[in-house]
RNA sequence: GGGCGCUUAGCUCAGCGGGAGAGCGCUUCCCUUACAAGGAAGAUGUCACAGGUUCAAAUCCUGUAGCGCCCA
């Protein structure tokens, strides 16, 4: 048996074609010599992730774009890797090691490390792995990895040139610290967390004095680090009391009052206690009234030797039951009061976030993000949707120093070297850093490397040039950066791409990228966000297991919206693998007619036609794309094939094959072989293994070269007006057959047909007349004789009326009520244009164009309702 | 509290100044040899509400309500 006989007898199968030409896309390198370059850094997922429907939305965005441009003839290089992940892997490793009986807190540093490192042989690859099943044109042959020698030699550069800036600096100031993780986290990985908790009341007594403040607060144990209380100035009730001292009940200390309007009349009592070392806001206070900072915590969060002794080592939760009962027994408790408050937790840990005082490494990005917002407001980097650009600017306007050192040990460790005396050099390694020391200090030391890491957002933040092989000035650097585009989630604009323009614009002077396409989540069918607690997430390979990676990425492309997330339930994908199914089967048509090339005959008017609409197709399609609208193009690919090639062109071809000498159909079916190959070059950067499969069957023995370059306009060759024929053909066939079903007759009876053509010097050729007596399976089709007496049951269409012949045994009270509600929506549309030509405004105003289609509106309304009325007549 | 987005057919959403659209679902008919994962013919809408701008508003502006997200 043949093949092609094989492909006949083949009902389409996503997995068949995915098993063939994996691959073949895989290994395909769509490198040109064009000194255009198209460049795209891939969001690293990290190497603990699996694949989820997040990456395939996200990926296969980016491929459509790489495709796109590879076959318009750019350059194009998409960077691949993954991401370290610092807090996210240490966790996942630490809890396999438990498993094992291994405690990981008992491990040295370099044991817990070469652990990790074992992990990430073993697993760092899966998520690649995962993402190949996509069908992705990425840069398979050197993935990068952030901890590798090449990505950390750009961190390390990057960080000594901040450094050594002064950009980045060690501070002992207060920071979020994760009391379960033991490390500093930055504001951003703190969530603000709605909960329902207590406000307490209770009296500061002040000195020697039955006077007292009462003074409200959420954390009661954080009393003995009480260093003031502030009063508003306007708070009239305590003024006189303002500079008093009060000595705490708790340890005795001096609590000195002050006035400052922080203290907020309208919440709680109007009073509040100042703790410097433990709430941001009280620290400004104490920065601003000269006050002394005491820490009541130990690392895990836990009291410490600093408060009285029988509170010593108590968890927060339980100290506060503790000094609220204290409270009690020495009364100066006052009432307790329910109220909405926020709780900082921490994002990885999910455990309450304590603001502690710490020695932390920090980078003064403030210059960095009035840079990166001008780029922004100069339109050199492009948020799409523009919207996003608000989102953006806003944090940059209020943006904090940035913590970048973490204490834990998967990650680039700090290049810094200390003395023992505090002394400190940033370097590549030891043998730089001595030298560095010896120059800037004139002295010989013994030199130790800081034990903290950094924030993995640090190394993400360097990522579109650092893996073209910045610092070095590699040809790929040269060629590829500023990358074109960066496609991401917006959850992330503050973590990465914020800080991705911040990063690139200090360190290589440019941009990293003019475009940055922010997509939007996938959610299940009910809009809710999937996770695994919640049970409802849809795992990609299972989509694709069912319905086939091409119908999955058709779906993703032609669901993004700017405007709201895409919703996913389980049969979402129907649609796509129904439309794969259509284009197989056309296929198989085009292949079991399809007899050779090289036909010089002249096209037909259908065959102009379907060539003219593939060239409207390709220009849209292409626009779109440019535009950065893929669900646009999406849509004009399934319309165009659907609609026009499937319904009607294919229809047509078919009635002609049927009609006409063999020799005179060569040219269609060649035609229809050419468009059909040339519209799955267009879909093949939307479902690239349908399209290859097709386009590898149809042309046999062609093989690679499959996809090089875009189509070209497609030149045909007729001279009369195809589009008014077609709508013809169209319009009287539609009317035909709604004329046949309102008549209640058998698609399969041949019946004698009748016609006449709206406009009278319009005339109906006997190929058009012949394709519609197919598409109608009529017996005949006839122009109406004006003179003829025989009785009619009628339809109207825009291009002209269509008829049967009246027979008793025929009901035509369908077709009667028909033609009354076309006459309805006539008259409701004439009105409409009467009263708009009536109006003096609109004739003044409007433009001619508009006010001549009103007009012409109104002559075809006229007409059609006189012919409606006649029509309806006639069967009175 | 500040900011952003959304509200259009039963559902999911497009359209974003001059004819209310798509897919799914629904009704009726058809296994007509590419395709029943299909074909044909249909039904379905105060475009959230209230003002305003305009000759003309689903579309622009203002306000209101509801929903969602981000930041504090």
């Amino acid at each position: 048996m043949s093949e092609s006989s094989n492909f006949q007898l083949e009902r389409y199968s996503a997995k068949k074609l995915e098993d063939k030409w994996t691959n073949y896309i895989i290994e395909s390198n769509s490198n040109t010599n064009s000194d255009k370059s198209y460049s795209i850094s891939i969001p690293p997922p990290n190497v603990t992730g699996n694949l989820h429907l997040g990456h395939a939305l996200n990926t296969t965005i980016q491929d459509i774009f790489i495709k796109f441009y590879s076959l318009k003839g750019l350059d194009t290089s998409w960077a691949l890797g993954t991401d370290h992940a610092g807090i996210a892997t240490q966790l996942l490793v630490e809890k396999s090691l438990v498993k094992k009986g291994i405690d990981s807190k008992a491990l040295k540093r370099d044991e817990l490390l070469s652990h990790i490192w074992k992990w990430k042989d073993e697993n760092g690859e899966d998520i690649l792995n995962q993402l190949k099943v996509l069908g992705l044109n990425c840069n398979w042959d050197d993935p990068k990895f952030t901890l590798d020698d090449d990505m950390s030699k750009a961190v390390n550069e990057a960080f000594i040139r901040l450094y050594d800036k002064g950009l980045i600096y060690q501070e002992k100031t207060l920071i979020n610290w994760d009391p379960k993780l033991k490390t500093a986290i930055s504001d951003l990985e703190v969530i603000s967390q709605k909960k329902k908790s207590s406000l307490y009341y209770f009296k500061y007594f002040l000195d020697n004095s039955d006077s007292f403040i009462i003074v409200s607060t959420t954390r009661p144990e954080t009393v003995f680090g009480d260093v003031a209380v502030a009063i508003n100035p306007k708070d009239e009730k305590n003024i006189k009391f303002a500079g008093m001292v009060i000595k705490s009940p708790f340890n005795n200390r001096s609590i000195k009052i002050i006035v400052d309007e922080y203290a907020d009349l309208t919440k709680g009592s109007g009073a509040v206690k100042i703790t410097p070392a433990h709430d941001f806001n009280d620290y400004d206070i104490a920065i601003k009234h000269n006050l002394p900072f005491i820490n009541i915590l130990n690392d895990d969060g836990t009291l410490n030797d600093d408060v009285p002794k029988n509170f010593r080592n108590l968890k927060t939760i339980d100290a506060r039951e503790k000094v609220l009962a204290f409270m009690s027994e020495i009364d100066v408790f006052v009432k307790e009061e329910k109220i909405d408050n926020t709780i900082p937790v921490g994002d990885r840990s999910g455990e309450v976030v304590e603001p502690l005082l710490k020695n932390q490494w920090f980078l003064n990005v403030k210059e960095m993000a009035n840079k990166s917002s001008s780029a922004v407001e100069k339109g050199e980097v492009e948020f799409k949707p523009k919207f996003w650009e608000n989102t953006f600017f806003e944090w940059m306007n209020k943006i904090q120093p940035w913590c970048i050192s973490r204490q834990i040990i998967w990650g680039h460790r700090i290049p810094v070297w200390h003395s023992d005396d505090n002394r400190s050099v940033a370097a590549h390694n030891l043998d730089e850093a001595k030298a560095k020391f010896l120059e800037k200090y004139q002295e010989k030391k013994e030199l130790n490397q800081d034990p903290d890491v950094l924030d993995t957002w640090f190394s993400s933040s360097l990522w579109p040039f650092s893996t073209l092989g910045w610092p070095n000035e590699t040809i790929e650097y040269k060629r590829y950066f500023p990358t074109s585009l960066l496609v991401t989630g917006f959850d992330i604009i503050f973590f990465w791409v914020a800080r991705m323009i911040m990063m690139s614009l200090e360190l290589t002077g440019q941009i990293p990228f003019k475009l940055v396409y922010i997509h939007n989540l996938i959610r299940d069918k009910k809009g809710d966000k999937m996770s695994k607690t919640k049970g409802n997430v849809i795992n990609p390979i299972d989509l694709i297991e069912e319905y086939g990676t091409d119908s999955l990425r058709l779906f993703l492309s032609s669901n993004i919206s700017p405007h709201s997330d895409i919703k996913l339930s389980p049969n979402s994908l129907d649609p796509y693998k129904n439309f794969m199914n259509k284009i197989w089967n056309a296929a198989k048509f085009i292949n079991l007619n399809f007899e050779g090339e090289g036909n010089s005959k002249e096209d037909s008017f259908f065959d102009a036609w379907i060539c003219n609409e593939f060239n409207i197709l390709l220009d849209n399609y292409s626009q779109h794309i440019e535009n950065c609208e893929v669900e646009k193009a999406s849509y004009e690919l399934y319309h165009f094939f659907w609609d026009d090639f499937c319904d009607w062109y294919i229809e047509i071809a078919k009635i002609s094959y049927l009609n006409n000498k063999d020799d005179e159909l060569l040219n269609t079916k060649f035609r229809m072989k050419q468009v059909f190959c040339m519209y799955l070059n267009l879909l093949y950067p939307f479902a690239p293994f349908i399209s290859l499969e097709l386009h590898d069957v149809l042309n046999k023995g062609g093989k690679g070269n499959k996809f090089k370059t875009l189509p070209k306009k497609l030149e045909f060759n007729y001279s009369e007006d195809f589009n008014k024929q077609i709508k013809q053909i169209k319009e009287l066939t539609i009317g035909i057959r709604s004329l046949r079903k309102n008549l209640e007759i058998k698609p399969n009876e041949k019946i004698k047909s009748y016609y006449s053509l709206s406009t009278s010097n319009d005339e109906l050729s006997n190929e058009s007349k012949n394709l519609i007596s197919g598409l109608c399976n009529l017996e005949s089709l006839n122009l109406l004789d004006d003179n003829s007496q025989n009785p009619l049951i009628s339809n109207v269409t825009p291009s002209g009326t269509v008829a049967f012949l009246k027979t008793n045994n025929v009901d035509f009270s369908a077709q009667i009520k028909k033609l009354n509600k076309d006459l309805l929506s006539l008259e409701k549309i004439l009105e409409l244009s009467n009263s708009k030509l009536k109006n003096k405004g609109f004739l003044d105003s409007a433009p001619i164009n508009i006010v001549s289609e009103e007009k012409n509106k109104v002559k075809e309304t006229i007409l059609l309702i006189e012919e409606v009325k006649n029509l309806i007549a006639q069967l009175k």
